[in-house]
DNA sequence: CCTATATTGTATCACTTTGATACAATAATA
DNA sequence: TATTATTGTATCAAAGTGATACAATATAGG
């Protein structure tokens, strides 16, 4: 699942330098995107989080906006960047702006250790505001990218996530409320399933996002009452029981 | 309601100046953040608004954020610099970016008739990404004030806005939808209303953010239901009917 | 091949919530 | 003192929800 990146130390030394150089022409100063991006698979819902060098924390996958670029259009960028997806169903939740956020050290350290002192430019030491996206993704079809800085790709399980740096905890947090109520109101549970699913897959994505049980019986009725799935032929899965039917989403009522 | 600013000419010119000259130095580059305050008079939602210099447009109230405040403090802030009031119910609730938003040209042509082209500094040439809040005020006890470039402050109905610059007339669209969402889940309308309030007034409130209407005995039976209500004694006044009940929001259950 | 097992699809019952209507109570007015 | 406008409460039917029962059926194991 995690990428491990393979340039040598020089190649990433030069990298880093090259961007800290270029990045005050190019990206608006003091402002940042973070992305929570979302899957689901074995029955829990995940997280996709980056290592950071090697350090042993992790950040949401990030990045800053282009001095022409629209700041939707920058999300959609770097989540593109690091997943490979093309359409990406993506919600702006929050915009995190405390100066405390800033005070974060680990990464500064990390990176000086990486490629000197000396060659610091002061592109990190600015105080960022950043503006968070939450993603959701259907995740058989990620390919995710490693990149400089980050040595590793990882899903976490969302109550299970590791250390984390600057405020990204609680963008986690924030991210999953806020998914919460835009499953009840804008079924958007689809982005996270395959086309086809059965209503028990589908109950177990609801489960895993609030995180509590529901009554099976009922649960299939309120679904079927919303007339957003459509039925499809039985599914042959090849477990000993009675093979349950397959549903599709219908677009068009819901977005 | 408005509030004429009367300095001379020369003061406002100085004024402006003297801002453009001196915001870099205070000031985050490229970010600031525009308020929808909401108030509720005569059965009907407010927001209140700013003439911008003499045109007939006008704006949202709004500031930037100093280099080494939180953005929350920094909402808060442009709040009580506008109103005068100190504890503010204040939500974030969209971050506003797209680069179209700065083609705006009616604002800087206003502010260089007035200062000069010659005495222009790039300030208001940057492209802006905007973070919104909105709050909700009890308006009898505000004090707007007006202030370099604005020369009127001025309740409108939500439903009567006036030219607004920028994406305004967009960020209070979104301001108000998600009000409603805030008004369901945290029952934070009491800080839209005085300390004691009778049912029909509170079903009024209601009736004006979902501009909807409600069915009078059912909306108090729902909202008795909640127990958020303490009943006082009655209310005299003087009306020719029978005199309603007066309520008051019970805080701790909420919040 | 036949039966046991696990899980699915549907029905049903009791209970709660919601929409709609009826009606008695009452403060000021004329 | 009766009238008017509005309030507080009750009630009935319809819709929605939680809990349970049960028949259907694809495979596994003998």
């Amino acid at each position: 699942m995690g990428n491990q990146h393979e340039g040598d130390v020089r190649g990433l030394k030069e990298g880093i330098r090259e961007f800290m150089e270029t990045a005050p022409a190019i990206y608006m100063p003091g402002l940042s995107v973070d992305t929570v991006i979302f899957g689901f698979h074995n029955d829990k819902l995940k997280v996709l989080l980056l290592r950071f060098a090697n350090t042993p924390y992790f950040v949401l996958p990030g990045g800053f906006i282009k001095k022409e670029e629209n700041l939707d259009d920058a999300a959609l960028r770097i989540l593109q960047e690091r997943t490979g997806l093309q359409d990406i169903y993506l919600e702006q939740f929050y915009t995190s702006g405390n100066t405390s956020r800033s005070k974060e050290t680990v990464a500064k350290e990390e990176l000086q250790k990486i490629i000197g002192k000396a060659q610091w430019s002061n592109w990190f030491d600015q105080r960022f505001v950043s503006v968070c996206y939450y993603a959701l993704i259907d995740d058989t079809k990620v390919k995710p990218e490693t990149e400089i800085f980050f040595t590793e790709f990882k899903w976490f399980d969302v109550n299970k996530l590791p250390k984390l740096l600057y405020d990204h905890d609680l963008i986690i947090k924030k991210a999953l409320s806020r998914l919460q109520s835009d499953l009840d109101k804008k079924l958007v549970g689809f982005n996270l399933m395959s086309e086809t699913f059965t209503m028990g897959q589908l109950q177990k994505l609801y489960e895993a996002v609030y995180q509590k049980k529901f009554v099976r019986t009922n649960f299939q009725r309120k679904l079927l009452s919303l007339n957003v799935l459509e039925r499809l032929e039985k599914q042959y899965t090849g477990k000993a029981h009675k093979a349950p039917f397959l549903y599709r989403f219908v677009t068009g009522s819901n977005e």
